[in-house]
DNA sequence: TTGTGTTGAGAACGTTCGTTCTCTATGGTT
DNA sequence: AACCATAGAGAACGAACGTTCTCAACACAA
């Protein structure tokens, strides 16, 4: 296995055991026991579990980036594009390992004490604004509608992480619907 | 000073530094400098750091709910009452010590491996949604304003914590206003 | 075959944490 | 003054952590 699998090997497990049980609560003896890997062999590929932490906050901005995108393209209408995010939602809160946005559990966890940790998940909840914006404005919608729209998923993340059901996703949407619904009749 | 003062003033100390620097990076030495106590005496009043971690917890539902509702009760009509819950947010969200929704940060911290603060976090998330749903009600608002509404207050909370400013609050007030306006009139 | 560099396995190290224990000083009671 | 119970200060303890080191096994070149 080339170095840069091992990587990514790495990372996606440490993805998903600190998903599951928080990243202070995940060892290096944990990461070595489930990879397989040795401690060296670890800490050849990274230098340091502050390092593999960056790294899996990296690969979770570009898995939800590129799932949230893909569910938006397949909508055809820019306001079914809009609505497409909470739909995107639905799915991630019904999956079994759904424990709620891990940017905001990692920023929760050590956003205090690491400053890279907490700019990392400023700067993904900046880029989804963003990408919001660019859809709303697509959609012709008032440029206010974007940050409503952002906050409505994110409160529904954290709805449905700590209640423990994906009804959230299904409120928020609807919450959308009336917003971008009321936006556009102000917009024309 | 008496066993409950000294309690409650544990408390509160606890509370201040879990709240700005989170729980698992404040030890119990850091505890008794700040307090004053010896581990001792402190281990007089609680049996463990989890015990203290719990009052904490408790301690932070009462003081959200009775500011919560002392601002929601200086509202006159009900709608305003439910627009009060989001002036409530922008103060908050404009203290210096403002952190983020601790029932979130700590369920992000330990939820998973500490069962019983998941059981607050999400007893303190349901009693807000039945707060809402009640002032909805007296709203004569639709029965689903109240989670849509609740969500909005989330993502405010988390919006503001990560980005670092209060703006979040404004949005959230502004959009609940469009949804409480959509309802009543489908209401009505 | 011999020598050499590399690697895996995990022991070891230094630190930190929650918790307990020791020791000393103190204050009240007789 | 003599005794005792109490409590503060912090040392001590066992466990767990991130990280480094040791050492034996191995691969491969000469």
């Amino acid at each position: 296995m080339s170095e840069e699998a091992e990587r990514d090997r790495v990372v996606e497990i440490s993805d998903e055991l600190f998903n599951s049980r928080g990243i202070q609560s995940v060892g290096m003896d944990e990461l070595r026991r489930v990879s397989g890997l040795s401690l060296k062999a670890i800490y050849g590929l990274f230098p340091s579990k502050a390092a593999i932490i960056l790294a899996v906050l990296d690969r979770r901005h570009r898995v939800w980036t590129e799932g949230v995108t893909a569910r938006v393209d397949r909508a055809l209408e820019p306001d079914t594009k809009l609505l497409a995010i909470y739909d995107y939602l639905a799915d991630w809160f019904r999956e079994d390992s759904f424990n709620g946005c891990g940017f905001i559990n990692a920023f929760a966890e050590l956003g205090a004490v690491a400053p890279e940790v907490a700019v990392r998940a400023r700067e993904h909840k900046i880029d989804f604004q963003n990408y919001v914006a660019r859809l709303v404005a697509g959609a012709n919608g008032p440029a206010e509608l974007a940050p409503q729209l952002a906050i409505l998923a994110e409160g529904a993340q954290t709805t449905a992480a700590i209640s423990g059901n994906a009804d959230a996703a299904r409120h928020a949407r609807a919450a959308a619907e009336v917003l971008i619904r009321a936006g556009m009749s102000r917009a024309s």
